[in-house]
DNA sequence: GCCGTAGGACTACCA
DNA sequence: ACTGGTAGTCCTACGGCG
């Protein structure tokens, strides 16, 4: 028997000859297809004695054939602090899993957990490790040793198609592609027009291009194909033209087949061997988590937000126009400037995606269709595995329900006095809800009702110290494993290969530790916990309150608090620094306080039309001379440019300059510009997401309007899409002015000078003594003494 | 029937 | 389809007034 030695990049499973196989994608010299017998299996608890009786259990497949238990056998499990035996029940292939189950009349466990990933979880294998293993023919009969390195390179391939559609939206059954482009090593454009364009290689017909795109698949052979909405647009296109066509779409490695699936709500498409990366729905859930801030999630404005690149400018309703005039040279240019946008924003992302499946214990692909709530869920998997643990069930949709129902108490945040203010200090707790849940260790197996050695919660909730719970243990090793990791990055060359895969792993140890809080208190998940969620809240603001009180008691003036962080004015930079040191002396040892940073200068603004200070919006000076702005208008997408831009420079008269008279001028000025009617309507487009599709608005709105008004244009606007209007003068109420921007003419000054402008700016001049008529007519400033 | 406003729907932000 | 806390816009329903 051959010893190997490979990388672990994917499994799968098959069923032959009525046994299950798991299929693993090892890439090693070269990249294989292996086969190894394992049989799923369920567990049960009930009465281990008479286990054999239920290999007596006969029922039904959905196709009709009768099956039964393959065999059975007794294990033991972990529940809560207790040990309790179950019977694993073995079956013969994956689909009997849930039909026997339902023929058990006592409660079942982990019945609902995916073949190939209830491999990696019993085998403790993660995605890209390198195992030994012995091979005999297209079998493992034996796996040795798993080793953790670095990942291995992935070769990229991406990919993109232009359809013929002179009206709407292309139709599968009807519309040809007429081009696609390419980038790998190679990069090109397959099309059956000429163009003068080198990268253009032309051939006969529709048919032909599909075959030739499958052939530089195949001999460009990447482990990644990389495209931009391919799952829902171009692969299922594609797809479709090849049914159309008669061909066989063949992109995958091995006789790959092709798959649409589905994963929670996001839609993927599987190529068999290779791993399809759509970018899109990675780009949302970056959004999402923070990794990057986009104002709408088309490939060009991803590109151009994390990139500094923009595509060819050619809209989608001009490619038939341009396939027709027989000059297919720009359009071809546009196609290849896709693929190669799609494929450095693969490249951009795929280290991310690689070291979040590895540490999530989630093949790639599955990886990037999760939710961050789902990688957590399978890490804790994947750790109760190894800890013998029995994985919880998912619960019921009545507990969802219960769940979502009843909110538990967030986070305190503390009320500002609205105005500017000088030498502050930003001190915020590192990592607040991950170090409670690890000095606290706080999980729903060590809650207990008494006993002795307890950490005792703010809510009375008692935690064992007796031993580390599951998710404090794993959380533990995620941020001690990140502190390890920032040491060695600060050796590197931050161009290096090294620095930019070491940087992505910590990255992703940083998604996912921040993650635990939330899926602890997420309602459908399998080790949701009120008491723990509540827990966490509960200790996180007697901590920011405690620090508030201190820094008090020292004199400190506290202006601000948010969940983790307080804002202070000192006087000496060193008190701030004893401060610190003396709170962080009394916290637990895995809790810190950090300086976040000195800020000469800042502002808080009152709520509007109230005396009241408003929360979670601030500006602050820098010493660096950056500005770091919080919740005001100028962060927000669903304000003007015009709104936001002058907003921006307002604050900058007045933290950097320290000119209220510069700040008045700027308003006056672009009261005037606005009244002229000479701003581009560009500057006053309001953009708004759909959250639902129009027929399902409960109420009218502005954005709501210009949808309608932009479906009755044949355009499309339907749930997520990004509408931009601008307020015409055209109607009464703001919902009838509104107008989507591709269709406005004019717009309605009154409005953008009362409705955008002055209510950006005057909550911040409030503070410096005007008040909205002194803007609108020049008048004088009112009373209250200078600032500066 | 008109006016002003409280409250709800909705979006997007902060942590 | 990870959490809660928050500001703010626009619309709508409602009550007071005449």
């Amino acid at each position: 028997m051959k010893r190997k030695k490979a990388y672990f990049i994917d499994a799968g499973y098959v069923v032959r000859e009525g046994k299950t196989y798991v299929t693993l994608l090892l890439k090693g010299r070269k990249t294989v297809k292996l086969y190894y017998q394992q049989d799923p299996y369920f567990l049960v608890e009930g009465p281990v004695e008479r286990a054999d009786e239920f290999l007596n259990i006969e029922t039904q497949r959905k196709n009709g054939e009768l099956t039964s238990p393959k065999d059975v056998k007794i294990v033991e499990k972990q529940v809560g602090l207790e040990k309790k035996r179950f019977i694993k029940v073995m079956c013969r292939i994956p689909a009997d899993v849930p039909v026997i189950r339902q023929a058990i009349p006592f409660p079942c466990y982990e019945y609902s957990i995916p073949f190939a990933r209830r491999f990696i979880y019993d085998m403790q294998i993660s995605p890209f490790d390198i195992i030994t293993y012995e091979r005999e023919g297209r079998f493992i009969r034996k796996i040795l040793k798993i080793q953790s390195k670095e990942a291995p390179k992935l070769k990229i391939l991406a990919f993109d198609i232009e359809t013929y559609n002179p009206v709407g939206a292309p139709r599968e059954h009807k519309d040809p592609i007429i081009m696609i482009s390419y980038a790998g090593d190679k990069k090109g454009v397959i099309s059956c027009k000429k163009s003068k364009n080198r990268f253009v290689e032309t051939v006969k017909d529709e048919k032909q291009m599909l075959e030739r795109f499958v052939e530089i698949v195949k001999q460009e052979n990447p482990d990644v194909l990389v495209g931009y909405n391919s799952a829902t647009f171009d692969l299922p296109y594609l797809k479709a033209r090849s049914d159309v066509l008669g061909i066989k779409l063949d992109l995958g490695r091995f006789r790959g087949h092709l798959r649409e699936m589905k994963k929670g709500l996001i839609k993927g498409f599987e190529i068999k061997g290779r791993i399809h990366f759509d970018i899109y729905p990675i780009a949302r859930l970056f959004g999402f988590i923070g990794v990057i801030k986009v104002q709408k999630y088309t490939l060009d404005a991803v590109a151009e937000d994390v990139l500094g690149k923009k595509k060819i400018d050619v809209k989608k309703e001009e490619i038939w126009k341009l396939w027709d005039s027989g000059d297919i040279d720009k359009l071809a240019e546009y196609s290849l400037v896709d693929s190669e946008l799609t494929k450095a924003l693969g490249e951009r992302f795929l280290p991310l995606e690689v070291e979040m499946s590895s540490v999530a214990k989630m093949p790639l692909f599955q990886t990037s269709l999760s939710t961050s709530g789902q990688l957590v869920e399978s890490l804790l998997m994947f750790h109760a595995c190894r800890r013998k643990m029995i994985i919880p069930r998912r619960p019921a949709g009545e507990s969802v329900f219960e769940r979502i129902n009843a909110p538990i108490q967030g986070a305190f945040v503390k009320l500002p006095e609205p105005g500017i203010y000088e030498n502050m200090a930003v001190l915020d707790f590192r990592g607040l809800y991950p170090s409670i849940i690890v000095s606290y260790n706080i999980d729903p197996g060590t809650l207990v009702e008494d006993g002795e050695a307890v950490h005792l919660s703010p809510t009375n909730a008692k935690f064992s110290e007796k031993e580390t719970g599951l998710i404090p243990e794993v959380l533990d090793y995620l941020v001690d494993m990140r502190s390890k990791i920032k040491g060695e990055l600060k050796e590197l060359d931050k161009e290096s290969e090294e620095y930019i895969r070491i940087s992505a792993r910590s990255q992703a140890l940083k998604i996912l530790s921040n993650s635990f809080y939330g899926y602890l208190g997420y309602a459908r998940s399998r080790w949701y916990s009120r008491p723990c969620a509540e827990s966490v809240t509960a200790w996180g603001r007697k901590h920011i309150n405690e620090t508030i009180e201190k820094a008090e008691k020292q004199g400190f003036q506290v202006l601000y608090a948010d969940t983790d962080s307080v804002f202070l004015i000192y006087r000496e930079k060193n008190d701030v620094l004893k401060f610190m040191n003396d709170i962080n002396n009394e916290l637990p040892e895995k809790m810190e306080l950090e300086l976040e940073g000195f800020y000469p200068r800042g502002v808080f603004v009152s709520k509007k039309g109230e005396e009241k200070g408003a929360k979670k919006k601030y500006a602050l000076l820098a010493e660096d001379g950056r500005i770091k702005i919080r919740g005001f208008e100028l962060v927000r997408r669903d304000w003007s440019k015009v709104a936001k831009q002058t907003q921006k420079q307002v604050l900058e008269a007045i933290l950097i300059d320290g000119s209220k008279e510069k700040a008045v001028k700027i308003i006056r000025e672009m009261i005037q510009e606005i009244s002229s009617g000479k701003v581009p309507l560009e500057m006053l487009a309001i953009s708004t997401q759909l959250n639902k599709n129009p027929g399902s608005y409960e109420v009218k709105s502005p954005e709501l309007s210009a949808a309608k008004k932009m479906i009755k244009a044949g355009m499309t606007a339907e749930k997520g899409s990004m509408i931009s209007y601008v307020v015409g003068k055209k109607g009464t109420t703001i919902s009838e002015k509104a107008e989507p921007i591709e269709l406005a003419k004019d717009y309605d000054p009154e409005y953008y000078i009362s409705h955008q402008i002055l209510p950006a700016v005057m909550k911040i001049m409030k503070e410096l003594g005007y008040d909205e008529y002194s803007m609108r007519h020049g008048g004088k400033q009112q009373s209250l003494d200078s600032f500066f």
